[in-house]
DNA sequence: CTAACGTACAACCAAATGGTTGTACAAACG
DNA sequence: CGTTTGTACAACCATTTGGTTGTACGTTAG
C-alpha cells in the first residue's frame, strides 16, 4: 500500500494478521499494562495452554510482543518500539482515510 | 480488546484480517482515490480475475468497500463511513499504545 | 444478431490457521 | 529426593484461505 512507513509489506501483513483475533488483541491489551507469564495469560481463556502459546508466538512473530525467561516462566510483554511503529502505521492509514473522507464531505457540501 | 469503539469483536476481526494482505491494502488504496471496476483492478495483479474478485469480497465483507453495478461492470469504492469507523478503531489502538509508550518513556526518564 | 467483455459462482487444490493431545524437560517446591 | 509447575514442541485434525480453472449469464460493441 506504500503508505509512509518503515515497515515492509510482509511485516504489515504480520501485524494486521496478529491483530485479527480477539484473543491476541486481548493478550496485547493485558501485556500492555504489565508483564504476564504465558500460563497466567492462558488461565483466562477457554482454550488449551498450547493454543495460547501459539497465539503468543504469532504476536512475537509480528514483533508486537517479546518473551523473556524468568525462572521457569516466560514473561510476555508488549514491545514498545514495535508498538510505536505499528502505531505510526495505523496513524498513516487513519490519516489517509481521513483525507479521503474530508474530500468527500467537501464534495457533498458543494452539492448543497 | 474492548477499546472505545462501536465495532463488535467479529467486525474488528474482519477489518484487521481484510487489511492483512498487500493486494487487499492496494485495492483499498486505489478505490480510495476513485471508483474502479473489478476487472480494471484485476488487470494490475499477477493473479486471476477470480482471485481478485475474492479479495474484493473479503473487503466487502469487512465493510471497507462497496460494490455498485454500472452496466456490466461492478464499481468498487472504499466506503467512507466504514473507513471512518476503522479509522477511529485504529486511532483508539494507536492512542492506547501511545499512552503505554509515553508511560515507559517517563519511567526511563526517571531512571536518569 | 453475434462476438467479446465483465461478472458470478462452483469445484477443486495446496497451504496456512487454530485448535487439540501427548511427550519431554528444566525449575521450583515440600 | 520426588512432585508439581511452566514451558517447548511434535503430531494430528478440521476448517479457512488464497489461489486455480471452468461454466454460465447479462451487457455492450460491431
Amino acid at each position: 500500500m506504500v503508505v509512509q512507513t518503515e515497515l515492509s509489506d510482509a511485516e504489515v501483513d504480520r501485524i494486521f494478521h496478529a491483530l485479527a483475533d480477539a484473543t491476541r488483541r486481548d493478550i496485547v491489551r493485558r501485556t500492555l499494562v504489565g508483564d504476564a507469564s504465558v500460563s497466567s495469560l492462558a488461565a483466562d481463556y477457554a482454550m488449551s495452554f498450547a493454543a495460547v502459546q501459539k497465539h503468543v508466538a504469532v504476536l512475537e512473530g509480528a514483533g508486537l510482543v517479546t518473551k523473556t525467561p524468568r525462572g521457569r516462566e516466560r514473561l510476555v510483554r508488549a514491545d514498545p518500539e514495535m508498538l510505536a511503529r505499528a502505531q505510526r502505521l495505523l496513524d498513516a492509514y487513519a490519516e489517509l482515510w481521513r483525507g479521503r473522507v474530508e474530500r468527500l464531505d467537501a464534495l457533498i457540501a458543494e452539492d448543497t
